[in-house]
Parts: structure tokens; C-alpha cells; sequence
RNA sequence: GGGCGGAUAGCUCAGCCGGGAGAGCAUCGGCCUUACAAGCCGAGGGUCACAGGUUCGAUCCCUGUUCCGCCCA
């Protein structure tokens, strides 16, 4: 790269105004253009890498991805700048049930649907969607500045892909890994289609508990039984209680008659009852709830299935067959009222498993669908937390992580939509032999018939998420992107996923590579609104990212997120905080281009080159700040402190660098001695090469374009080297000194404004300090505390009597005196003192007392002590000072 | 029911291995000072939820309580 770029400013000057509009789309062009985010593969250079977590391809930009790929960006960029092979996989998922749902609420505004048109043209109709109006985040991604490898764009649904997720069915079946079973799933009656246990969401809801008499076959009296759900009980197969409760322990082996059906149904002994539950007698319909499959499996009881797939009754329901299921439930509940069946109903909370995907309440059936048997893949991936072979980060989301591990159930892959990976599975209509296969098969291998049919169901879309840290790069070919970045540096999600992504692709990625598939999981909390709701379009607190950006621009939303990022489960973000940091954004550009002022004609410094000793106080001072931030920047992001990492350069590059530094070399800058004035455009010059860097990766497009526009020949500044920390800059002194510095400036500033002093007008000040080397440094830097307060005649030394009629100000030892002829409201002198004076006793004394203390002295450490003897020496310079003041203000007050 | 997290300035949040309570925004006062009014200068504001305990010393560690949020069943 040694072209210029073509869009460069001429005669190095920025507009007045940052116009981020014009600035986003040029850099965004001129990026992708010269293909700055293509992965570098050289030999030599360690690899970084990073799979994006694909968002779905119907997905527009939210707040959270805005969150998520900001984070990854700076990680990339900032590593991509040190050197690194850098390589960031950008790319979506087919989202199989929300993408099928999108497509047919189009059918159904067409007026036709899926049925009409078929699988196959259907699922063209999807392709053909998805080109046209999917992956719209894509685009958006492109504007916040992503520096992913856009040439590796990846879908969960392309060939390569496909033919992963092919591949890994057939060695997981191989291996008997992947089954077929009946079990209980989860059923949505609106997307007709299996469930995994996770894509169920439990929200508790208020319903009835209904207490329903079952009657024993022989004899009088009944059981009583407590459901949620009575329609369920038209497939009853059995009662069961548990065998140490002694209000049923001698009822063993009797029969029951269910009511409304006449069946007749036994009584059966199971320690899973809860025995605190309702009366403790359980009804078993083993078709259609979890548990009862499972007390019905080991009791033999048969499972009637009275729900068809679209929740309604079916003719094992008898006179209910063809009621919706909550039809049937209020017609249930009426008739066993009639019939004096009913106990008793109470109101009841409990917890409703609803469709992620649309909310639909999800019915438990026993069905066939294919499963994983996860468990000893799990403890593969259990072991490799545990070894720290992965990290997960921050530590606290490990024991969750752990506990699901633990407790993982077979995880149902099979769903009955069109939109996805088909199952490479096919029956033969000869013999009925099931045949797994990576390549669609011809024939039947047992009896040679010709008539297959291939499995309809579809794979849950999370099975090819879980591939996707090498199915990405090639797998199962064995390629050089395999062997250079895989595993993955990190994998930056949001803990919502923990579960549904993170722990599959560990999962697979051990299994399948024999090696983690990431060395660090970062786990970031999750954007809600400013009270604390989470965004939802229904709610209408949503914040579009993208109208953030259209208003305040991409880097201020960058580095809001920057700086909100610290580690916890919640962000609350609102519209102010981001239009607070539109102003550090543009903060740096006016002080960029107060410095291009200077700089302008100047060569680029080599700041190998700066000798600190050789420099005035406020050039030591501000490389000793550059290089303590550079080191602050460098360790914060290592450890995915981001808000750190923002709050380290937002601090150094306001508050140091604009408020003081600035400031205090423009009596070089303007002034007429060449010397200083070239150092001071020099170091300025260094300083503001380096920040810009330092901050490129949280805020690529403003850093950009000012750097495209410094003097001297320009690459990208995304190609120049990421600042390392200078320990020769490093300073004490020179801190200290700027710290004393400050401290006498703001003192005098402060009794300016306390006094009422016009901005304008000149004072006089005198300012007195015990310590010879403070006086020193004080009068060595009396023409910049002259020229920063505006003060005309300044003493410093060593000793000094209150001047009549002044005020005063205190910054530690250093007593700071404004004459104020006339102007001294005395008593008010006094009464500001006396609040000063009890504040510092307070502290003197509790120092006291805790350096009075044995205990203290002899078990706190050595550097403690010392500090606060320090400190008390300190206070007692002060309140010495305090006191002799006010005997000087007494006497005037007497006259 | 089990588990996890949170409670710090008016708001949103930092606060590492226990050693003088911080930031941003907001507020108040003064300034169009030649990079920046999207700015500058100055100021005020906290019983670190509550009650115990450990310690020479607790916002921090431990126990309990209250409230809020989340996950799992």
C-alpha cells in the first residue's frame, strides 16, 4: 500500500464541522475498495480470529448486534494493527422457522401458502427472498465500520456448508451419536413443528388448578387429582402416587375408572410423585407430558395421543375430537362439573412453555424425531473449561455453564419445516432399510430397490451454527485457513446464547476437530432500554441503531458502546449518553484541527526520535500520559475491558491533552522563540499520531479521516502499527510536577471565579510553599500559571505572609493568596477557612489516631504507614497554614 | 422449587489483591478567551440497601434480611 488515497483533503485542513455523513460512506468504500479487512496469511506472524455470531438473515441491525460487533471490531482492529494475521468470518444463518415464517405471511398476503405451492417451489421461493431482501444486516454491519473479510461472507445454507452439515450428520449417525426415536418433544401447533427443549420459553402465567375425583373401579370413594391441564386426561393411562405416602399406601394394585370416558386405568407407585403436590395422586398421560412418559415407561402403562399437530383433538378424544385444545378444555371442565366430577378449582400460577419463535403455547407430544446424544460430547466440553482450555469469560457464567452441561438431555435436531438442511436420510420403500448418506443414494444397499424416499424433515438451524467456527473455514476439507486460524482467538456473543451456540460449537468443535474451537469466550450483557426493560418492537422502546447513526453518527454509537461495555447482564443505554459522546467525537476534531494549525507545514515527527530529557515539563508530561494510557489501552483490551479501555483514552484525550496540554504549549506555539515553538509542534505532532491510533479501532471513521489529512505521504491508518508503551517516556516527575502545576493553576482560578473576577480582567497573585523544590518548580513554570489565569504579577516563595485584603486558596502545602483591594468580605474569608480547617482536622485526626494505634502499626504493611505519615505531615503543613491565616484575617477584622 | 446477578451522587454506572468514595450525563454560577457554545472556567452533591460478624482497618470478605432482575425446573 503507498498509494495515496484519492479522496484526500488538499492543504491538510479540516472543514469546521465534522460531517460524519459524507465521511462514513468515502471510508467505508475506500476500505472495502482496497481491501484492507482481506485476512493476511503471512508466514511468521501470529494469527488472530474471530467467527462473527451470524444473525439471522432476516435480522436488521439492533442495538445488541451494534454492541456485539463493535466490540469484535476493536479487537480485530486492534490486533489486525500489531501485527497480526487478522481474519474476522462474517456471514449469516438461514434462521430456518423465522425465515419459513416470513416467506409464508407473504404467501398468505398473495392468498396462497405453502401447501399450494409445494415444497420444492417453496423453497425456491425462499432462496429467492433471501437474495433479494435478506441479509439486509449485512449491509448495516458494512456501515458500522465491521472490518470483517467481506470475501468469506459465509451462510449457514451454501454449498460448503451444506455439505459440513451433511457430513457430520452421517459421522454423528455412524458413530450412534444421531437417532431416531419416539419421545416426547416439544410441539408448536403453529409452525407444526418440533421443538428443542431450549427454544421453549417459560413464562408464568395464571390458570386454574383443577381438582378432579377419579373413582375406583371397585367399590366407593375416589382419588382425587390435581392438573393444570384436564383436556390432557381424555389420554390417561394410569394414577400414580408415591409409595411411601401413607394416605395411598394401601391401595396397591387397585383400579380406576376415568372419568368421562369409562376407561379403566391402574394405579401405580412412583417415587417421582411430589408428594406436596395437589392431594399427591398424579394423572399419567404419557403421550402428551414429559414426566408421565417417563413414570409410564417404567410402568408399562400404554400413551394415547389425543391432539393432532395443530393442537387439535383427535378421535382417541372420542365425542371431543375436533375441539381445539382450549376449546376442549372449558367443554372438559363443563362436563365434569355436570357430572359432579369437579372437587374443586383454585387459581394457580405456573410456568407455560411458549414458542420462541411466535409464542404459541407448546404442546408436549410424543412423536418420532431425530436426536443428539449429547451427553458424552457434553463431557468433552465440560473437561475443557475445566482444564482451562477455553475460557469463559467474565468466570461467574461458568457454573452455569456447567450446570446445563450437567444436566443436558438429548437434543432434538429434527424439524418439520421446509426452510433448511434436509435430513440426509432416506427409507427404502422395499424393504423399509433407513440409509444415512453424505451423497444421495440410488439405490437401496440391502435390496437393491430403486424407490427411496428421503426423510422431509429438516435440521434445527443451531445444528449448522454449531459448525460454524470451521465449517467456515473449509472444513472438512483440510485447508490452510483451517491450519492458520482455527481454533478461533475468541468468540464475543451475549450470554442469551450461552447454551443455544456457545456450548454446541464446543461441543461439535472437540468432537468433530478434536480441538476447542476457541481459545476465549467473552460473554457481554445484554442492551435494554434506559429503564431497565428489555428492547421490544411491541413495547416501542426500541433504539434503531441505525437512526442513532443517521443522527449522531457511527462513532459515536461505537464508542458509546465502547464505554458501556463493562461486564455485567444489563446495558441501559439512552439517547443522551449517546449524544454526550457525539461530542468527544467531535472534541477530537476540533482539537485535530487546532493541531493541524501548527503542524501543517511540518514533516512527520519520528517519535523514536523524542527525548523526553531534552523537552520542557508539559512535553515530558504528556508522552509520560501517552505511554501510561498506551499501556492502560493495551492491558484493558487484552482482558476485554472495553468501558476501561474508553474511559483510559476519553479521560487522556479530554482531560489531558485538550484541557491542560494544549493549552499550556500554545504560549510556544504562538510565541516568537523558534526552538520551543519546533519542539512543541513536534511533540504535539507524535502525540496526536499516536492517539488517533490508539483510538482508531473504537472509532475508525473520524481517526481516518483525520489522519488521511495530516501532512506527510498517508496509507491508511488501519494499516500503520498500533502504539506500544515507551517506559523512557515514563515520568514520575514530571507527573508530579504537572500535578503541582495544575494544583496552583485551579487554585487561582478558583478564587477568580469565587471573587467574582471578570474572565478578562488581570490579576496579581502570590503564592507561598515551605518546600524549596515545589518553589523551584513553581517559578520555573511562573509564565505559564501567569498565562493560563490571566495573572500579571506572580511571586512564588518559599516564605510570605498573608497579604491584607487578599483571598486565599489551599492545594496542599501551597497557599495561594489574590490580593483583592477592598474586595474582601473578611468574615466570609474567616467562615470559608473555618469550614477548610474542621474538614482537614476530621482527616488529621482519624490519621492520627490510626498512626496511634500499635495494631496498626504492626500488622498493616510497611508502604501503608508510610503513606499516611506521609498524609499526616501533609495535614498538619495545612491546617498550620489554615491557622496562621486566620490570625492574620482576626487582626484585620478588628482593624 | 433450585441457581445466578444487582442495590454506590438526581440519572446511568465504574471501583483490581481490604488501606484517603470515582466517571459520564444532569444541576448551579461565570464566560462567545483567536481548535471547539457539540465549547471553556469554577462549584455543589454520597449513612456505598439494612442488620450483624471477621479484621488494626470493610463499599470490598462472611452470615442474615429486604427489594429488583435473570436463568433453569
Amino acid at each position: 500500500m503507498s498509494e495515496t488515497t484519492p479522496e484526500k483533503a488538499s492543504g491538510h485542513e479540516l472543514a469546521k464541522a465534522y460531517e460524519f455523513a459524507t465521511v462514513e460512506s468515502k471510508w467505508s468504500r475506500i476500505w472495502q475498495e482496497q481491501k484492507l479487512f482481506v485476512a493476511t496469511m503471512e508466514e511468521g506472524r501470529p494469527a488472530f480470529s474471530i467467527v462473527i455470531p451470524p444473525p439471522n438473515v432476516t435480522g436488521v441491525l439492533h442495538v445488541g448486534h451494534a454492541l456485539n460487533n463493535t466490540m469484535q471490531d476493536i479487537l480485530v482492529r486492534c490486533r489486525r494493527m500489531q501485527g497480526y494475521n487478522t481474519l474476522w468470518v462474517p456471514g449469516t444463518d438461514h434462521a430456518g422457522i423465522a425465515t419459513q415464517n416470513v416467506v409464508e405471511r407473504q404467501l398468505a398476503q398473495e392468498g396462497t401458502s405453502r401447501h399450494d405451492l409445494g415444497r420444492k417451489q417453496f423453497v425456491e421461493r425462499v432462496w429467492q427472498w433471501k437474495e433479494e431482501s435478506g441479509g439486509q444486516i449485512i449491509k448495516q454491519l458494512k456501515r458500522l465500520g465491521c472490518s470483517c473479510d467481506w470475501d468469506r461472507e459465509r451462510f449457514t445454507m451454501d454449498a460448503g456448508l451444506s455439505r459440513a452439515v451433511r457430513e457430520v450428520f452421517v459421522r454423528l449417525y455412524d458413530e450412534g451419536l444421531i437417532y431416531k426415536g419416539d419421545y416426547i418433544i416439544n410441539w408448536c401447533p403453529r409452525c407444526r413443528t418440533a421443538l428443542a427443549d431450549l427454544e421453549v420459553e417459560h413464562e408464568p402465567t395464571d390458570g386454574k388448578l383443577y381438582h378432579i375425583r377419579y373413582p375406583f373401579a371397585e367399590g366407593n370413594g375416589a382419588l382425587i387429582i390435581a392438573t393444570t391441564r384436564p383436556e390432557t386426561m381424555l389420554g390417561d393411562t394410569g394414577v400414580a402416587v408415591h409409595p411411601a405416602d401413607e394416605r395411598y399406601n394401601t391401595l396397591p394394585g387397585k383400579m380406576l375408572i376415568l372419568p368421562l370416558t369409562n376407561r379403566t386405568i391402574p394405579l401405580v407407585f412412583d417415587t417421582h410423585v411430589e408428594r406436596e403436590f395437589g392431594s399427591g395422586a398424579l394423572k399419567v398421560t404419557p403421550a402428551h407430558d414429559l414426566n408421565d412418559f417417563e413414570i409410564a415407561r417404567r410402568h408399562n402403562l400404554p400413551a394415547i395421543k389425543v391432539m393432532d399437530d395443530n393442537g387439535v383433538m383427535n378421535e382417541a378424544a372420542g365425542p371431543y375430537a375436533g375441539m381445539d385444545r382450549f376449546a376442549c378444555r372449558a367443554k372438559v371442565v363443563a362436563d365434569l362439573t355436570a357430572q359432579g366430577y369437579i372437587d374443586k378449582i383454585e387459581d394457580h400460577q405456573h410456568g407455560v412453555g411458549h414458542c420462541y419463535r411466535c409464542q404459541t403455547v407448546v404442546e408436549p407430544t410424543l412423536s418420532k424425531q431425530w436426536f443428539v446424544a449429547v451427553k458424552p460430547l457434553a463431557q468433552e466440553a465440560i473437561r475443557a473449561v475445566r482444564e482451562g482450555r477455553t475460557r469463559i469469560l467474565p468466570k461467574i457464567w461458568k457454573n452455569t455453564y456447567y450446570d446445563w452441561m450437567y444436566n443436558i438431555r438429548d437434543w432434538c435436531i429434527s424439524r418439520q419445516i421446509w426452510w433448511g438442511h434436509q435430513i440426509p436420510a432416506w427409507t427404502c420403500q422395499g424393504c423399509g432399510e433407513l440409509i444415512v448418506a453424505r451423497d444421495t443414494p440410488k439405490k437401496c444397499p440391502k435390496c437393491g430397490s430403486t424407490g427411496l424416499t428421503q426423510e422431509t424433515d429438516v435440521l434445527d438451524t443451531w445444528f449448522s451454527s454449531a459448525l460454524w467456527p470451521f465449517s467456515t473455514l473449509g472444513w472438512p476439507d483440510k485447508t490452510p485457513e483451517l491450519a492458520m486460524f482455527y481454533p478461533t482467538s475468541v468468540l464475543i456473543t451475549s450470554f442469551d446464547i450461552l447454551f443455544f451456540w456457545v456450548a454446541r460449537m464446543l461441543m461439535m468443535g472437540i468432537h468433530l476437530m478434536g480441538e476447542i474451537p476457541f481459545t476465549d469466550v467473552y460473554l457481554h450483557a445484554l442492551v435494554r432500554d434506559q429503564y431497565g426493560a428489555k428492547m421490544s418492537k411491541s413495547k416501542g422502546n426500541v433504539l434503531d441503531p441505525l437512526e442513532v447513526m443517521d443522527k449522531y453518527g457511527t462513532d459515536a454509537l461505537r464508542f458509546t458502546m465502547t464505554a458501556f461495555a463493562a461486564q455485567g447482564r444489563d446495558i441501559r443505554l439512552s439517547e443522551e449518553r449517546i449524544e454526550g459522546y457525539r461530542h468527544f467525537i467531535n472534541k477530537i476534531w476540533n482539537a485535530s484541527r487546532f493541531a493541524l494549525l501548527h503542524i501543517k507545514d511540518s514533516p512527520p515527527p519520528e517519535a523514536r526520535h523524542l527525548d523526553p530529557d531534552r523537552l520542557s515539563l508539559p512535553h515530558r508530561w504528556i508522552l509520560s500520559r501517552l505511554s501510561a494510557t498506551t499501556a492502560e489501552v493495551t492491558r484493558t483490551l487484552d482482558e476485554y475491558r472495553f468501558n476501561d479501555a474508553a474511559s483510559a483514552l476519553y479521560q487522556f484525550v479530554w482531560h489531558e491533552f485538550c484541557d491542560w496540554y494544549l493549552e499550556w504549549i500554545k504560549s510556544d506555539l504562538y510565541g516568537d522563540d523558534a526552538q520551543p515553538k519546533l519542539a512543541a509542534r513536534r511533540v504535539l505532532f507524535a502525540v496526536l499520531e499516536a492517539l488517533l491510533k490508539l483510538l482508531h479501532p473504537m472509532i475508525p471513521f473520524v481517526t481516518e479521516e483525520i489522519w488521511s489529512v495530516l501532512p506527510g505521504e498517508r496509507t491508511s491508518i488501519m494499516t500503520e502499527a498500533f502504539p506500544t508503551i515507551r517506559l523512557d517516556w515514563e515520568n514520575g516527575l514530571a507527573e508530579a510536577d504537572t500535578a503541582l502545576f495544575i494544583g496552583v493553576v485551579t487554585g487561582i482560578r478558583n478564587i477568580r471565579s469565587e471573587m467574582m473576577f471578570h474572565p478578562g480582567a488581570e490579576i496579581a497573585a502570590t503564592v507561598v510553599c515551605h518546600d524549596p523544590d515545589k518553589v523551584a518548580t513553581l517559578e520555573g513554570l511562573a509564565g505559564s500559571i501567569r498565562s493560563l489565569t490571566r495573572t500579571g504579577d506572580l511571586t512564588v516563595s518559599q516564605k510570605g505572609e498573608r497579604p491584607k485584603g487578599a483571598a486565599s486558596y489551599l492545594y496542599q502545602d501551597v497557599e495561594i493568596f489574590v490580593p483583592i483591594a477592598g474586595l474582601v468580605d473578611v468574615p466570609q474569608e474567616i467562615a470559608k477557612l473555618a469550614k477548610e480547617q474542621a474538614k482537614n482536622q476530621v482527616q488529621f485526626d482519624k490519621i492520627t489516631s490510626k498512626l496511634g494505634n500499635q495494631q496498626f502499626l504492626a500488622n498493616a504493611p510497611n508502604e501503608v504507614v508510610a503513606k499516611e505519615r506521609d498524609k499526616q505531615e501533609m495535614y498538619v503543613a495545612k491546617l498550620a497554614k489554615i491557622r496562621e491565616s486566620m490570625v492574620r484575617l482576626r487582626e484585620i477584622e478588628k482593624g
